[in-house]
RNA sequence: GGCCCUAUCGUCUAGCGGUUAGGACACAAGGUUUUCAUCCUUGUAACUCGGGUUCGAUUCCCGAUGGGGUCACCA
């Protein structure tokens, strides 16, 4: 095989999608399998949509989940520029390549027309479609009223009663009829190219040899063959990925049903890791049925034509999962640089490193941290009854908080051993209710009933803080 | 609605004519544990329906139904 050379070409137009994400995972790893190139070109043809700042951002994300592209807006691989907007020259040439060979014809209408067309093939319930009202304008008349100054776009001449064919590596055959294609419009009156056109210059000018792009593109593909049929150019090999769906299930995954854009994740506490490990699961299974994949183990074994054919659920709860592994697999250290951005500016941070082993199995996201240790530095607030737990006497409770304080008081060396077996033998010496006593201190110490090891956190508390969440424990109950 | 894609537990999947239909997440129960979590064990749970082809269909073919995508001077 030639060199494989993949893309992934997204536009400024917002943040990036998860979904896109995860294609663009998919074109990295096959061009590294292959030892080719991976390619990030920017298709910023829609300068109303545009957003500043677009193209940087795009390019942050991508490597904020730990990628990177071979070429790029700022990798010149000699087949550069990588922005659209720099190559508006080379598609109006390709256009006017079209029109002079009679694939494709200018066109004059408005705008009104247009939609008032469209509005009366809706009316009559017939697919909208251009009337091909332009198509038979004889070529010296069409480019003398251009030389005139009147506006015009370039259409494509879409051939008639054409069977167009294609293989996906994913599905097969697809077979379209082209009655059924639009004379899409290559070239928009401002002289941008069209995403039609423009991809598909770029992909053969830049050797493009495996287009793995979403599934939305299916019903595009046959104008893009129509096109690289007009150049009589070679038709690189198209896999369309299934889009993600809703968790639920139904419909396309959305912005108005939550949080899509592929930043947004990490910003809740996502690992980047484990945010590609659940793309790579998605719509694919590892041959050994593992579904804790490394990137070296997706890039050996990924194989775009064992993909799923089929949409997928974007499963939360199998990303949570995911994400509690990765956590957990961190060292300490490696733990700290992650969740410092998600560390409330009241915690401690000299007691950081002491409280992640405490927490760390417990975080499903590093957003988690706050809630999981905002006892470290904040009084609690709780209830007196709550101390009072299997129905032991306020008076029990009372005689064990003062034992436990006067221990705890006594205590010379202040470690886990040392605090561990004091307050055992306090708990023996006495025969109190094991999950009574536990529970109950838990609660005078911290306020919650779900926390830590007990010991431990009473570590990190430190002595005189504990002594005195103690003690206004006794002073709720006397 | 037209066109295109698609169909195994709730979800993601393994399966590629003959299997007790396997795994993971989730869920439930139990064990470890002073709580939560981790970890371990076990369990509940699926081949959309109807026709063919075949000795035999989850598997191949056709149709229906369901799901998804797409129908812009957006990508």
């Amino acid at each position: 095989m030639t060199c494989v050379r993949t893309r992934m070409a997204p536009s400024p137009t917002g943040e990036m999608h998860v979904g896109s994400m995860a294609t663009l995972l998919k074109n990295y790893a096959f061009a590294k399998k292959h030892g080719g190139q991976f390619i990030l070109r920017i298709e910023d043809t829609d300068k109303e949509r545009e957003v500043a700042g677009g193209v940087a951002a795009i390019q942050e994300i991508i490597h904020r989940y730990g990628l990177d592209w071979d070429e790029g807006p700022d990798k010149d691989g000699s087949f550069g520029p990588y922005i659209q907007s720099e190559r508006l020259a080379i598609y109006k040439q390709a256009a006017l390549d079209l029109v002079a060979n009679g694939k494709a014809y200018y066109c004059f209408c408005s705008k009104e027309r247009l939609s008032d067309v469209k509005k009366q093939q809706l009316a009559d319930k017939k697919p909208p479609h251009y009337d091909r009202h332009c198509r038979n304008i004889p070529l010296k008349e069409a480019q003398k009223r251009v030389a005139e100054g009147e506006s015009y776009v370039i259409r494509l001449k879409v051939p008639e009663n054409q069977t167009i064919t294609f293989t996906d590596l994913i599905r097969g055959q697809i077979t379209f009829n082209s009655n059924l294609i639009d004379d899409q419009i290559l070239l928009k009156s401002d002289g941008y190219p069209t995403y039609h056109l423009a991809v598909v210059v770029d992909d053969h000018l830049m050797k493009i040899t495996h287009v793995m792009r979403g599934e939305e593109w299916i019903s595009s593909t046959p104008k893009h063959i129509l096109l690289y049929q007009a150049f009589a150019w070679d038709i690189p090999i198209f896999a369309h990925i299934p889009v993600f769906l809703n968790p639920d299930g139904k419909g396309k995954m959305s912005k108005r049903k939550g949080m899509v854009s592929a930043a947004s994740f990490l910003d809740r506490g996502y690992l980047p890791e484990a945010m590609l490990n659940f793309f790579m699961i998605l719509g694919w299974a590892k041959k050994d049925q593992q579904e804790v994949i490394s990137l070296e183990e997706y890039i050996r074994e990924f194989e775009p034509s064992d993909l799923s054919s089929n949409s997928v659920a974007f499963d939360i709860q199998k990303l949570n999962w995911l994400n509690g592994v990765y956590i957990r697999k961190l060292s300490i250290e490696q733990l700290k640089t992650h969740i410092l951005p998600f560390v409330s500016a009241n915690f401690p941070l000299e007691k950081l490193e002491e409280v992640l082993p405490l927490i760390q199995e417990r975080l499903v996201t590093l957003a988690d941290f706050d809630q999981l240790t905002k006892f470290f530095y904040t009084t609690p607030n709780y209830e007196p009854t709550s101390l009072l737990q299997k129905n032991v006497s306020k008076e029990l409770v009372i005689e064990e908080l003062k034992a436990t304080i006067d221990s705890i008081q006594s205590l010379t060396i202040w470690s886990l051993p040392h605090l561990e077996k004091a307050i055992r033998n306090l708990q023996e010496k006495n025969d109190w209710h094991k999950g009574q006593f536990f529970m109950m201190l838990r609660i005078a110490a911290t306020g919650e009933k779900a926390t830590p090891p007990l010991f431990a956190t009473m570590i990190v508390l430190g002595q005189d803080l504990l002594i005195t969440r103690l003690q206004e424990a006794l002073n709720k109950l006397v």
